[in-house]
DNA sequence: GGTACACTTGAGCGGTTGCTCAAGTGTCAT
DNA sequence: ATGACACTTGAGCAACCGCTCAAGTGTACC
């Protein structure tokens, strides 16, 4: 996943919403969770976690992901065409997946190619196929 | 992940919806989308792999995931004023997480004890915390 | 210029989702 | 038995999402 920018000047992914003096008075286990306050996913941490997931979390982005990450380069032409999606609604897509670094687009002349450039993200689309194969076998 | 029952007896992970018949008449790069017929990921396939990370595709779901992935058992009562969730809102996505394999439930008396029993989704959860931290940061 | 082409974009709609609220279940203490 | 407690569940609603449809942009060819 490429880094990028975000406008957030700083942000604490770890944070809690109470305090320990909460914990004392109310019906749990204090011994249990005093660890964990200040390590668990802050609410703005969480939303950036499931963002990120949350592209992967749709079948048509799935496959357009999946293909290109056996392809190298395709026109938007060839993915609608191989995923048997309107050029529309792959349009939509693939700015979704621009807008958040997760492809890349060239352009010559009228054609657009679309590209997967991180591997870690090749990775994890392929692994989440192989996990889907052995779930369905 | 724990493997888990689909009803579906045998399922096509990968398949095309094309042949390469329609390629050759078509606008685009035959040699291009030839060597992927029939490997990209198929409509059931792509389901089920998006499926998969839609669990993770939610920020109260990951917050939950990932305070079991640094504990070892939490109690619902726990969970809810650790993450300033409502504890009916909190037993809805524990409800979710169960019927999906994704925790484990262990009754004691009136409590219930959730756990996160997969080593391979506690790597996922925590890669994925970390993720979020390199972005924001 | 004019037309065809490859792609993009905005509006709008039907389906999904995560929550609250209220009611329900099962357990424990008295 | 009665009440408190810990959790679960169903209904319903506001917000979100991915699509289609129609219009728009920019390039190539005549």
């Amino acid at each position: 996943m490429a880094k990028r920018k975000v406008r957030r000047p700083v942000a604490q992914i770890y944070g809690s919403a109470i305090n320990l003096e909460g914990c004392e008075v109310a019906c749990l286990h204090p011994e249990a969770i005093r660890p964990v306050l200040g390590r668990s996913l802050s609410r703005d941490g969480s939303v950036t976690v499931a963002a990120f997931f949350g592209v992967l979390a749709d079948p048509s982005r799935a496959r357009i992901l999946h293909l290109l990450a056996i392809t190298d380069d395709l026109c938007v032409c060839d993915i609608a065409l191989v995923l048997g999606m309107s050029v529309s609604a792959l349009s939509h897509q693939l700015r979704f997946l621009r807008e958040r670094g997760f492809v890349t687009r060239r352009k010559v002349g009228r054609m657009a190619y679309y590209r997967l450039d991180d591997d870690h993200l090749r990775r994890l689309v392929l692994d989440g196929a192989a996990h889907a194969a052995e779930v369905v076998a």
